[in-house]
DNA sequence: TAGATTGTTAATCGATTAACAATC
DNA sequence: TAGATTGTTAATCGATTAACAATC
């Protein structure tokens, strides 16, 4: 256990990139090595150093100069900061494509989540299994939410129907839902939402291939 | 064809926000309403009106004091501006659970992308049509790239397999990457790349379900 | 007209980058 | 030691918000 700075609130932006950190952390500590610096984090992601130090500094951990950070401690720091050193529970409503695919994630539990059950109003799909996880009708949700204390709720149904999810969510005592569905949702205050827009990547791309002018976020020219 | 002012460099950040205006409007235009305000929006979307002006600005549309934005004008300017005038051709290379997910996505004709076939190395997948898409050998990528001029590829393996798929899109004289991979990938200088990062959306839900403390992006307090 | 809304300029806020002293 | 790297403060950059005149 090293020395501690006290913990500042995170910027969104910072805390975006923690999982990329993590993950480049996760691969070294596979290779045995056991100290790594902000440079070397720096280039493997192609950013700038300083920012990278920063962020890193927001972990509250403390590096040695020239040497660099103690990775386990790293790691460590990093999924405390991010809040994935617990898992959590979750419920995903929606189990079309989108919904399909999140839920044969294997990855999830190396980011702090556990999706237990899925949901959907398919009749089809109401009993069966996908993905090796029981499928069940919406209307079992909020009992259910409220009985196994779920926190998180995943939401991959289209726009029509979210509003209404996301009410079942709230009344089933979830706290934090992950919005696929392209809208805001109208949630009570205090409800955590974050939502996934991948239309918005997809316009930068597109505006980008269009030949137009883009701010873009530094690409630096790699000199040579 | 109303006036027009002069066109500027796009923040990212606005470029972003630009598919959900889009989405507003599409559905507006369905209930036969003419005009659309700035006040309108950003109600809607939760947002502050004045940044929804800017926004809107950038795509060079002139609004009516008063009145507003013409909504077909609108709507026009803001695909033009993204660049979601035209349909682009895309490879998908990587036909699991998310790749599927996208290769099913109906919702893409809106959003300037056709994806016309998908690509992977499992013998199982290669040669049958999943969600009404062939599925070829990556080997034949490059060729067939080439030869129908594909703009967009789409990359939706692990992150073992990732640069490998890249190599051979920039082979293929692929111009634009919409990569899923968990990876910054290596491409040569004029590529363009955006990567989707799903893990950062999660990595903020779960700091902020844990309690602690993350700057926002002003939530305000919606006063009654 | 009155008043809502646009368009624009200025002020604020926050994130990134640069500079540099401290240190192992 | 010398030099790479940390930690921190200052400068820059860019995005958002506020203020307000113009206008239909």
């Amino acid at each position: 256990m090293s020395a501690e700075r006290p913990l500042r609130s995170a910027p969104r932006p910072s805390l975006r990139r923690m999982p990329m950190y993590l993950r480049c952390l996760r691969a070294l500590q596979k290779t045995s090595v056991e100290w790594v610096s902000c440079t070397y984090l720096a280039e493997v992601l192609q950013m700038d150093p300083t920012l990278v130090r920063k962020d890193l500094a927001l972990t509250g951990v403390v590096g040695k100069p020239k040497v660099g950070f103690q990775l386990s401690g790293l790691i460590a720091a990093m999924e405390h900061f991010i809040g994935w050193d617990n898992l959590e529970d979750a419920f995903l409503v929606g189990v079309g494509n989108l919904g399909s695919a999140l839920l044969g994630y294997e990855g999830f539990g190396q980011h702090g989540l556990n999706i237990v059950a899925g949901f959907d109003v398919d009749a089809a799909k109401v009993g069966s299994e996908i993905q090796g996880r029981q499928i069940l009708h919406v209307d079992k949700l909020p009992g259910l939410a409220q009985r196994m204390h779920i926190g998180i709720g995943i939401i991959t149904v289209g726009v029509r129907a979210a509003q209404g999810v996301a009410d079942l969510m709230v009344s089933g005592g979830i706290r934090a839902i992950w919005n696929f569905a392209p809208m805001r949702l109208e949630v009570p205050a205090g409800m955590i939402v974050e939502n996934e827009d991948l239309a918005g990547t997809l316009a930068v791309l597109s505006r980008r291939l269009a030949g137009l002018s883009v701010d873009l976020p530094v690409v630096e020219p790699k000199a040579e």
